[in-house]
DNA sequence: GTAGTGTATTACATCACATAATACATCTAC
DNA sequence: GTAGATGTATTATGTGATGTAATACACTAC
C-alpha cells in the first residue's frame, strides 16, 4: 500500500491532521471500506518519515470521530458507519457549510450554482 | 458599538483568529455596511481586554482577504465587495463545500437535505 | 500642538506540535 | 514459550506559533 497519502511539511496545517484529514476522505470517498485494516503506526511512520506518535494522534482522532478502531495487538481497521448517528459532527458540519455557503453568496456566487455543485457530487 | 463580538478564551482557535471571523461574519450577515468604519485597533483591544497587536494581526488578515481595508490615521473600514472578483477565495470555499458535503452524505444525510438546508439562507 | 489612527519593532512567556527514545500490554503464528 | 507485529503510554527536548508588553513612528483631522 504505497503512497496511499501525502503530507506536504510547507503546509500550516500540523502533520497528525493532515493525516487525519487524508484518512478521513480514503475512507469517505469509498477508497477504503468497512471494516478494512489500515496502516499501522510504525508502518505508516516509516512510510511518510515522521514519527508514530504523530500517526497516533492522528489516528486516535479519527477514532475519537468514528472513522476508525484501533484494537492492540491486531491494529487499526475502518469503522462500519452507521447512518445518521453521529448527530454531534452532522450538526458542527451543517454550521459550517451554512457558514461557507453564505460566504460564498457574499463573494456573488448565485445560490442556484452553489447547489448545482452539491448535486453533482 | 458594544459588545460587536466577543473571544472565548476556552476556544483553541486562535483569538486573532476568533476576532478576524467575527468581523468577517458580521460583514457576510450586512450587520457591517460596505465603508462603514469598524473600531480602531486601539479601541478593540480595549473592549476585548488583548493586546492591540493582536486586533492589528486579525485586522491585517481581514484586509488580505478583501473584507476590509485599512488608512493609516483614519482607519479600518469595510471594503465593498466586488462580485465574483475574489476568485481564490471562492474556489477554495468551493473545495472546502463540497468536502463537507462529502462527508455529510458519508454520514447519511441525504443530498436534497443538505440543498434545503442551502436554500433556506 | 493634540488626539486618534495604523504600523512596526524588540523582547519575553506560554503552549502546540513534533521528535526521540523507551517500555508495556495484547494478539497471532509457530 | 517465543518472536513479531500491533496499539498505548511516558518522559524529555526542540521549534515555532501565539500573545503580551512596551515603545516609537507616520499620518490625519481639528
Amino acid at each position: 500500500m504505497i503512497n496511499i497519502i501525502s503530507i506536504d511539511l510547507k503546509n500550516p496545517k500540523p502533520i497528525f491532521e493532515q493525516v487525519k484529514d487524508g484518512f478521513k476522505n480514503l475512507i469517505i470517498c469509498g477508497v477504503l471500506s468497512s471494516e478494512e485494516k489500515i496502516p499501522s503506526v510504525r508502518e505508516m511512520a516509516q512510510e511518510l518519515a515522521i514519527n508514530p506518535n504523530t500517526i497516533q494522534k492522528a489516528y486516535r482522532e479519527l477514532e475519537a470521530e468514528g472513522y476508525v478502531y484501533q484494537v492492540v495487538g491486531k491494529g487499526t481497521f475502518v469503522a462500519p458507519v452507521v447512518p445518521l448517528e453521529n448527530q454531534a459532527r452532522i450538526d458542527e458540519l451543517i454550521l459550517e457549510i451554512e457558514d461557507l455557503a453564505r460566504e460564498l453568496i457574499y463573494l456573488g456566487v448565485a445560490k442556484p450554482d452553489i447547489i448545482s455543485i452539491l448535486d453533482k457530487l
